[in-house]
DNA sequence: CACCTGTATCGATAGGCGTCAACATAGGCA
DNA sequence: TGCCTATGTTGACGCCTATCGATACAGGTG
């Protein structure tokens, strides 16, 4: 394991505290490169699974943006099922996860959120 | 086909011209239902393919946000390719198209682009 | 009309992915 | 130590989908 994976969408930068930099412009400002796509489509489609999408949701409008599963494995579908889009989210860079005795804790990343946000934003919509 | 079929982010709203509503709040605002959650996959779905995004941002980053299918279509795949992709993402009301002449021009819709980055907004970060 | 180019559709195929039951692992507690 | 709960992993199954070649359709040009 280790930390040492860099989030998809993000690239660490500078020493200077939290600071990250996106891995593509915004979609409108030119035609994304092979490689760029590549990045950012993971991302996507990590969301593109409507059960995902609700866990992700579930835990970024919890509590602090961190939720134990226990509170948001209510989504119809099973337990590990759960489990399985869970590791997808984090595999995407979308989620962390902590455990903290015997409940385990996932957390969003604002930043990659702030950066798929990014991503879709208008060039100077009239 | 007809425009009969309503935009899956978005749904008219109102008879003073172009007002829509996004179908679902902000991901971190409260958990998403299954129906939200169901409709928006559908957008982000389509943007999770490598080959999908690079041609949604080749018309979007076009000249007026509109394409000829001929210039974005050196993504790297064959041509049916091209044509099933672009079918994708006019199904998911991330583009249009229309045929003028010989050629058939892709334009993506900027208020369903600016829905989805109002999805990945950030609550009042610090 | 015949021919050429641009784009869409069809049919087939291989690989990806969502789902589950069964099992494994981790931590708390008696 | 043994047991219980919470979570992750494994293996299998069926569906979805990205891709292609072949073909069809549309529109321009001669």
């Amino acid at each position: 394991m280790s930390n040492a994976k860099v989030l998809p969408l993000l690239e660490p930068e500078g020493p200077e505290g939290q600071d990250v930099v996106p891995c593509c412009p915004p979609l409108t400002e030119r035609p994304m490169t092979a490689a760029e796509a590549e990045t950012a489509a993971r991302m996507f489609k990590a969301l593109g699974d409507p059960v995902r999408l609700r866990l992700f949701s579930a835990v970024a409008s919890h509590e602090d943006g961190e939720a134990c599963v226990c509170d948001i494995s209510d989504v119809g579908v099973s337990q590990p099922t759960v489990s399985h889009h869970l590791k997808k989210l984090k595999e995407a860079g979308l989620l962390t996860s902590e455990r903290r005795g015997t409940w385990v804790y996932y957390r969003v990343e604002p930043s990659v959120l702030a950066a798929m946000g990014k991503l879709l934003t208008l060039p100077a919509a009239a």
